[in-house]
DNA sequence: TCGGTTTATGTGTATATACGCCCATTATGA
DNA sequence: TCATAATGGGCGTATATACACATAAACCGA
């Protein structure tokens, strides 16, 4: 380990905490508007183009625990932009999106748009691609082989 | 904008919140037997080998929100990891290590050096030192100007 | 068929995050 | 000097995160 990433200012965990809450802040405050936060834009959009999904199945692709997950759905549930039924395996439930969250979705996404065009804007999209890769090979690292 | 960019699922903010669930979750796990929260270890080690520090300041340090910040110190310091006393400006409170706050990240480091050591060795130093970098950056283009 | 096991999910609890609002103290200028 | 602005900070509220534990349904071997 080299001295540079070897002191608690250089970890990973800190710095990547650090980027997704100054991220979120500019991605919340665009989508505010809209009346979403950064989360709930994202699990609309996850949900967009794809059948129901069981609660399980959704935190998998969210990468986000099952019980976070759960949590994350009350808000839009409950402002109906979103549907849980039960599924034929009665143990599961399948989380869908409703008109109304498909509506919302439509109209948050220029907004969206706009943060994620500032963020590439100035850090180029080339080393935002690259950024994307290096996040991705980070989850690997930290789920395991 | 380039077409891989433009769609949701490569949102910056959901790919950056993505990974820091992951790491943090490795980090806390490796912290969990010195008693110990990921974001508690960085405190105590952002304040390790500084003078006491004022609550605005130090949430400046950890580009944390100032409120974000006070609820942070809540357990630290009541566990005894901190103090806070006021300051010469008598608006301000300052926060120091304890003793035991001290101890406690002594015997923590070891662990987080596991846990950090663990993604150097997957992502490779260079590739780490280059991804801090680039975190560097994405916060100062959340951020602006 | 039946009892143990696996699977899918929710809840209690605790920390993390931040916006809006309010209060106390200090700085400033007429 | 004193009214006003600026600064430092806490609290209410809401969402985000996840572990330990509990429950219900499905599965499966004897």
């Amino acid at each position: 380990m080299s001295a540079t990433t070897d002191t608690p200012q250089a970890c990973l965990c800190f710095n990547l905490r650090k980027a997704a809450r100054a991220v979120t802040q500019l991605y919340d405050a665009a989508l505010e508007p809209a009346g979403l936060r950064a989360t709930q834009f994202s699990l609309l959009a996850v949900l967009d183009g794809r059948d129901a999904v069981t609660i399980t199945d959704l935190a998998r692709a969210m990468v986000m625990d099952r019980t976070t997950l759960t949590r994350n759905l009350g808000p839009i549930e409950k402002r109906g932009l979103v549907a849980i039924a039960p599924g034929d395996d009665r143990r599961t439930r399948e989380v869908s999106l409703t008109r109304r969250g498909r509506q919302t979705l439509t109209r948050a996404t220029p907004r969206w748009r706009h943060a994620q065009t500032r963020m590439l804007d100035t850090l180029g999209d080339r080393r935002a691609r690259h950024l994307l890769g290096e996040l991705s090979d980070t989850v690997d690292a930290a789920r395991g082989p």
